[in-house]
RNA sequence: GCCCAAGUGGCGGAAUGGCAGACGCAAAGGACUUAAAAUCCUUCGAAGGAAACUUCGUGCCGGUUCGAGUCCGGCCUUGGGCACCA
């Protein structure tokens, strides 16, 4: 079969007779396929791009067939780091490299031969979609959701720049080498904290892997505990603990190197460690200074605060293992009972107060971490561990001086960058008027073209001064943009909100269509996404949702992750190791179908793996084997059965189209793709099944549709069909020709394998037990020995304890 | 370091706690052919055995169970994420 004119007979096909687009006027049958977009960074899609569309574009194809009205856009996520960096090195603009990338991208997307509805095609940087998103950071800012607060970037002195933790090489720049140092600026914060609780609550609810599901829990990290307050004259610190068990044992307090009250206590004495420790602080990252196996450093305030019980005084430290970013940015030391605690102290020789013995009298060595009961600690010995948190927390709630509190690992999402391609801020910040979001009928605050992004120290829009300049819409007076944009994934957690009305000028998206195509019935993309952009999303939902523009809590209510596919020498492909693979090579020698069938038989779906091109020629055999079959049956139309092969290829048949059914359902392409071929060496046995064997191969067909849609286009028209198969329906298994008078099942002997018998399948266990002992062979094995036990699993296997 | 996965023949990969290796690749043998290609058929985890068959075998160590690739505990290795790559 020419592949190529085949393909490009049914494209235009399907374009002309509109079998891709989505049926408007039947949304109560929707089904919405999204698969992640892509970032246009590279200048073509590789490989994973294909890994990612054409077996998602099978399923979106089989639901399709099952009788669903399926929406499946396609957009580019366009703003981003690499394209700028690409400027930087190249002089080539962001808008200009983009476009053309989108462009050949396109192109090569048209080529897999997907139903994605191309007329709701958006891209992330075109001033028509990011006016909305900069609508939507008006929108939270408008309720609370959006403030400023100062937070450390990575500033590299050399370059003078903010750079992105990708470009920092082991605490250097990427660039120069120049070491880096974290540098505290003013910065946009989204407030996802405020939604910590329903994030972590309505996960249950969602068709998400169990392992994604777990991610995002543990990111969010609830953790319920309490907070103790340690007076200190006019000032006071607070500390978030899980322990309050321990509170007792106590032996110095911890903040952060960043906290803001470090600079105000310490003494003049301790001030030159303290400043030292601080600017050595600032060079580790959080993933460094978190490490459990580093050893443990810190220094003294010369300060100290007063145990709110005891009102003992105690030391105060500072140490990079406290995070400014979690709790409160400062932590209480229980050296007995906290293993970093325990190193610490054990380091700088603070004292080790125990505090809990273990219930049962186990060993109990210090650091003891577990649960027990408490001593050493007045009124409260003899508590357990958990009737101690709630006690004591109680007793400082009455003083004032802590209560219940639960925490979350989550923090806040810092949206502003210093970069140039991303869409622009909208706020003006005006000397009288302080932070005013732009006027919603000015958007979109249009990024300029023009402007000079070399990094020299300052974000590339504030040297644009018809840009900066403004006037505030308040008052009027002359004020100044901000000059950062916005996070990428900002633009990225709404996209699936616009798709469905994409082209709407007025609103971002007019909440009647949306609240009927939403939520995505399927969301596919990269595990990698798992914590943030899928985090991101949900939130945004949420907040939209509150805010009166939707009505439904989650966007992705099933999801599924494609595995990556791996260069051939199993390293991730990229251009910089020469291993990427191009896939316009391989359609270009085996066509489209051969390499998305490829695809999804030569891997697990979700597991991906390196890449490897020997089996591909065999599924152009296997296809020119189904297209002989055609021929075949062509031929025997209308000729008389055999009964035995009627049978046979009954079962064969609906054995198959249950099978693939169930394996589609769950991305499970594989094996779906190998209960076909077993279908087709079935067909290939029977020789005489006649009209049969015409109704199985139309079946056959059928059932391949969504996997190579060009080539059972082709054939279903061959074998005299009218166009397009994809009006047709799916095969639906007929249960009653899968039901089989006999079943070989496994016998065991004392949990070995000892033979296999053919048993009537209706036996009960009874009855199987009277057949097995009637048979000569398995009554010589058990050779009279007493039956202890007598296990039957219906259909698979019998085991006998002897 | 922390969080989350994965590890099965020469290879890609199958296996609701129940016959490990479906389906395919590669390899070997055969049929057809003047020949090759294509096609069709057969064999194909390891060791032993003429064979029937037996023993071993799912990264490593241990456990639960009549029964573990699958569940539990502890390791090893690889991959993804760790908040400014997207």
């Amino acid at each position: 079969m020419d592949f190529k004119s085949v393909e490009k007979k049914w494209n235009e096909y399907w374009e002309k007779e509109g079998i891709n687009s989505y049926d408007k006027e039947h949304p109560e049958k929707k089904y919405y396929v999204l698969e992640m977009f892509s970032y246009p960074s590279g200048s073509n899609l590789h490989l994973g791009h294909w890994y990612n569309y054409a077996p998602s574009d099978s399923f979106a194809r089989f639901k399709k067939m099952q009788g669903y009205n399926v929406f499946q856009p396609m957009g580019f996520d366009a703003f981003g780091l690499p394209a700028e960096n690409y400027a930087i090195k190249t002089g080539i603009h962001p808008e200009d490299s983009t476009k053309k990338n989108i462009a050949t991208m396109e192109k090569q997307l048209k080529s897999i031969g997907a139903m994605f509805d191309w007329s709701s095609l958006l891209y992330t940087c075109s001033p028509e979609y990011y006016k909305w998103t900069q609508w939507l950071f008006i929108q939270l800012y408008k309720h609370g959701l959006a403030y400023q607060k100062q937070s450390p970037v990575n500033w590299c002195p050399s370059c003078n720049t903010v750079i992105a933790n990708e470009q920092v090489v082991d605490g250097k720049c990427e660039r120069c080498g120049a070491e880096i140092v974290r540098k505290n600026m003013t910065q946009w914060f989204l407030k996802i904290t405020d939604y910590a609780e329903e994030l972590i609550n309505c996960l249950d609810k969602l068709d998400w892997p169990e392992k994604t599901l777990t991610m995002q829990r543990n990111w969010i990290g609830k953790s319920e505990g309490g907070e103790v307050v340690f007076p200190m004259g006019d000032d006071k610190i607070t500390v978030f603990t899980t322990r309050a068990d321990t509170l007792m044992g106590v032996s110095y307090v911890v903040l952060a190197p960043e906290h803001s009250l470090v600079d105000k206590i310490t003494t003049p004495e301790c001030r030159k460690a303290v400043e030292e420790y601080k600017t050595a602080a600032s060079k580790a990252s959080d993933i460094d200074r978190l490490s459990t196996v580093k050893e443990k450093t810190g220094v003294f305030t010369g300060a100290y605060c007063t145990h709110p019980i005891s009102g003992e005084k105690i030391p105060v430290w500072i140490a990079d293992y406290c995070l400014a970013t979690y709790g409160t940015g400062a932590v209480m030391g229980v050296p007995a009972h906290d293993t970093r605690d325990y190193e610490f102290a054990k380091k700088f020789g603070l004292k080790i107060n125990r505090v809990i013995k273990s219930k049962d009298g186990s060993p109990d060595e210090l650091p003891y971490t577990e649960y027990g009961v408490i001593v050493n600690s007045g009124a409260f010995d003899g508590m357990t561990t958990a009737e101690g948190k709630k006690t004591i927390l109680a007793f400082l709630n009455k003083k004032g001086l802590g209560g219940v509190k639960i925490n979350y690992r989550l923090r806040d999402w810092s949206v502003s960058r210093q970069r140039y391609w991303g869409a622009p801020i909208p706020i003006i910040h005006c000397d009288h008027c302080g932070a005013v979001p732009v006027p919603e009928e000015d958007l979109p605050v249009r990024l300029p073209y023009d402007v000079n992004f070399t990094p020299d120290g300052q974000s590339p829009l504030r040297k644009c001064e018809s840009f900066i300049n403004t006037i505030c819409p308040v008052c009027g007076r002359p004020a100044h943009r901000d000059p950062d944009t916005l996070d990428t994934f900002v633009c990225s957690s709404w996209y699936y909100l616009r798709y469905p009305d994409s082209k709407n000028p007025d609103k971002p998206f007019d909440p009647k269509k949306i609240n009927k195509m939403l939520p995505v019935d399927k969301y596919i993309g990269g595990a990698e996404h798992a914590c943030m952009h899928l985090l991101y999303s949900r939130f945004i939902t949420k907040a939209l949702r509150d805010m009166g523009y939707l009505d439904f809590d989650e966007p992705f209510t099933s999801l599924v992750h494609q595995g990556l596919i791996l260069g051939s020498d199993g390293e991730k492909m990229s251009k910089s190791k020469g291993n990427a693979v191009n896939p316009d090579y391989l359609v270009e020698k085996y066509g489209s179908d051969v390499l998305r069938l490829y695809l999804m038989f030569g891997f697990s779906y979700t597991e991906g793996g390196p890449w490897n091109d020997d089996g591909i020629k065999s599924i152009s055999k296997f296809l020119d084997r189904v297209e002989r079959a055609v021929d075949v049956a062509i031929t025997r139309k209308g000729q008389k059965v055999d009964e035995k092969e009627k049978r046979e290829l009954e079962y064969a048949l609906n054995y198959c189209i249950k099978k693939v059914t169930e394996d589609m359902e769950t991305f499970s392409f594989n094996t779906a793709v190998a209960r076909i071929m077993e279908l087709v060496n079935t067909m290939y046995k029977c020789d005489n099944a006649g009209d049969l064997y015409f109704e199985t191969c139309e079946k056959l067909i059928r059932i391949l549709a969504p996997l190579v849609p060009h080539f059972a286009e082709e054939m279903h028209e061959r074998m005299g069909f009218k166009p397009s198969i994809f009006r047709e329906k799916y095969p639906v298994c007929d249960e009653s020709k899968l039901v089989k008078d006999e079943v070989e099942v496994a016998v065991q002997i004392n949990s070995k394998m000892r033979s296999k018998i053919v048993i009537p399948t209706s036996l009960s266990e009874e009855e199987a037990k009277e057949f097995l002992l009637k048979n000569e062979k398995i009554a010589e094995m058990l050779g009279g020995a007493a039956i202890k036990k007598f296990i039957f699993i219906k259909g698979r296997l019998i085991n006998i304890i002897i």
